[in-house]
DNA sequence: GTCTATATCCAGATAGAC
DNA sequence: GTCTATCTGGATATAGAC
């Protein structure tokens, strides 16, 4: 989040809400260059008029987005790492919400799918650009002290460094939200434990 | 592959070639639509005309492009399956070979990355989307087979169904590739070891 | 605040010279 | 086979009415 008022206030407008709701799927569906503002009007239902009137541009559209989705991803993540829990709880937990989210919550899966999107491609504002390389490394950075709690304590397997579990995580996570935006409601999650496997 | 002689002749011709590893760098990293055809025409040292020359159009260099990394995925696939080996040893030279593959050859890493984006966004050519539709689960399919086998002779896990071990083999072969694509030579490949406890 | 109409610009694609 | 110059269409963005 992180925005002054005005924006926020801006935000919380229907129509202005309508509009970035729109942006979000369209982006994560076909990304931002494929992705037209004619498009997101008529998935918003307002003209494109209104689409200008509420952002400059659609990459400013974009990097909003952008700046909400690891807005949100850290706070989650700061919030894992604070609470009373065993590391290893932690990271079960940290799975069944991920998973649990972006299985019955679309919206979670195209955040996922727009930082991904954004993190991979050099075609992204430059401004989107900067927010990431301030952003990108957190979450990992978070897994990574947990798992290394973990091994102190015996709970999470030591026979890795914490940094190559931290990464297997957040890889196997995008790939999984990945293979949902690509199959949508066919995807069948797969068990956390499964994947709890590889820390143990 | 499977393309007919004259197609292949023409591939193999220089600046064809040139201006096909380009646009798969391109597309790769930016996606087909972020991609100009001035950015290919550039990154090949070749004129914007000589692609045309080459090419009916963007849209088909993607399709070209999509149609060979299947055929090798595929190729690669049936050729693991056919191997004379337990199945164990199958996922595990699999893992080995993707991670290696990826690690060293950039244009691998690259084809997965253009079968991830091909697979989950919508705005691909209608040709690629066939060519995918047709393809896309093939890799899948082996790689349960392999995991149903392992299971029947008390090599692989069998608390979960082969059609999910498949799915998170895949899943996180690509998050690893995505990776890769965004971190380029800082990339630190994982220990196929780690992945493979998933598995055993 | 929301719309329609329009100006501008840029990328895709073509024509034709060398 | 390769290039430069050009046409054309469509997407971004703006202006101004309601």
């Amino acid at each position: 989040m992180a925005r002054n008022q005005e924006q926020n206030q801006k935000m919380r407008d229907l129509s202005s809400a309508r509009i970035s709701a729109a942006a979000l799927r369209l982006f994560a569906e076909q990304g931002l260059a494929a992705t037209k503002i004619s498009d997101i009007a008529a998935a918003s239902k307002s003209s494109q008029g209104l689409v200008y009137h509420y952002f400059k541009s659609k990459e400013e559209i974009f990097t909003e987005l952008i700046q909400d989705a690891f807005a949100k991803l850290n706070k989650a993540c700061l919030g894992l790492e604070a609470m009373d829990l065993p590391p290893r709880q932690k990271i079960e937990l940290a799975l069944r919400e991920l998973i649990n989210g972006f299985s019955q919550h679309v919206d979670a899966a195209r955040m996922h799918m727009l930082i991904a999107q954004a993190t991979m491609t050099s075609a992204v504002p430059k401004e989107a650009k900067a927010i990431i390389n301030k952003h990108n490394a957190k979450p990992y950075e978070v897994i990574e002290r947990i798992m290394a709690a973990g091994q102190k304590d015996g709970t999470i397997d030591a026979e890795h460094e914490p940094d190559e579990l931290a990464m297997i995580f957040w890889t196997t996570i995008k790939g999984l939200a990945m293979h949902k935006a690509a199959h949508g409601k066919k995807f069948k999650a797969p068990a956390p434990g499964l994947i709890m496997k590889m820390f143990v």
